[in-house]
DNA sequence: CGGTGTATTTTGTGATCACAGTGTGTCATG
DNA sequence: CATGACACACTGTGATCACAAAATACACCG
């Protein structure tokens, strides 16, 4: 009925393509401003500049990639506003599809955040940022999968895309030694079942992971 | 800094089809199942499949348009569960792009909103279904312009997007004969720079507009 | 006359090519 | 040694083609 959004069978060529850049750059695998090109996208995934081209397009238009006006790809440099606001939509989003959850979030899903959550912290102890922000996606993305709301979750995976290296460079230069911040609180808010609490640990663990970002200017612009 | 959202200057071929096609089904000018072929798009704006298939593409990552397993492309017939969601999203964004826009909404822009709004009214009155979805866009566009959150805006346009299809088809049953509804009050509250009230009228004006929707099951499945 | 098989047309996919614009590197010159 | 221009390599764009899968039309058989 929803064909393309959560069907693993198909496998064309620039599908293969779409996913792979998309998990790269969600990941944070590249950093901001990675200059990408179409031939060489094509040569690392064994496919011709066609199938490139049409899985460039598509991150573009999620706005994981940029492209200049004469067409060069690039991962995104974000402005300290843009940053700011993408963090207030992801404080917007979240205590919402946390909160659809929370009525259908039962032991097991607790249970398999938590140990998300441990594989998260050895990522941190480890100095592994890629791995870090993985596990911590996909925290978040546990939860949210219980709110049975598609649409409100490709929304905020695409905030998530948009924010993917800008994360990598952030959690590069200000090298965490304690463990995930708020994340506990959101399990214990999940196991009381309290909705308010569970809306407000969401808002901060999300603006407190990004407030830290509007601190070296570099290249303030505008 | 931001290419590719508000640049009239670019005019390639791919760009032109993506504008086009993303005006048609935005404003409702498709109903939802259309079937739509590349090389008849390619050939409606006279260019190769290439860039008509990019240009679909693109528009099927913002989830304007849905393509089948074989890849037929068509518009979204939308479940009645998924129209609730998108709703549900619109309620949860508008408010806060007309809050952040209020501080900075003169007078000058309020009455742009009110001649928008008197043509929406003779939209209304002609019964020009395409019209008034158009007009009625673009009334709430020009306030959140204001709110200075292009990202935020991104995403609400990605919504209306999706819903563009399903509206035409739901103005087209349901003949209004009153003019817009809720758009005075926002207006009032504009003028009276009043918070709460403005959040208010647009979450009753978003949801109000979509709520006439799962009344006729039809083709009821999950 | 209805259903089923096949044949034909239509469709999306991916590769390749020619082309134009851009950026970079280099070499000559002041 | 610095600075300028020029040339070459590189990049994205769009058109075209061969191909396979799918949908449609059609004819044949029960």
């Amino acid at each position: 009925m929803r064909p393309g959004f959560s069907d693993p069978p198909v496998q064309s060529a620039h599908d293969r393509v779409y996913r792979g850049l998309r998990l790269q750059v969600m990941h944070g695998e590249l950093l901001p401003g990675t200059a990408l090109t179409l031939r060489g996208i094509g040569k690392s995934f064994d496919v011709s500049m066609t199938p490139a081209r049409e899985a460039v397009r598509r991150l573009t238009a999620e706005g994981a990639l940029t492209m200049s006006a004469s067409g060069r790809v690039a991962t995104p440099e974000l402005s300290n506003e843009r940053i700011e606001e993408l963090a207030s939509i992801r404080a917007l989003l979240e205590p919402e599809l946390a909160s659809r959850a929370l009525r259908r979030a039962h032991l097991a899903l607790i249970g398999r955040m938590e140990s998300i959550n441990e594989a998260n912290a050895r990522a941190v102890h480890r100095q592994d940022a890629v791995e870090y922000i993985r596990t911590n996606l996909e925290f978040h993305r546990t939860l949210y999968l219980r709110a049975q709301s598609p649409a409100m979750l490709g929304l905020l995976e695409t905030v998530w895309l948009q924010l993917g290296p800008t994360m990598r460079a952030l959690y590069a230069r200000l090298r965490r030694t304690a463990a995930p911040p708020h994340h506990r609180l959101i399990l214990e808010a999940l196991r009381a079942g309290d909705d308010a609490a569970l809306r407000l640990a969401l808002r901060t663990d999300v603006t407190q992971g990004l407030r830290h970002l509007a601190v070296y200017p570099g290249e303030a612009r505008a």
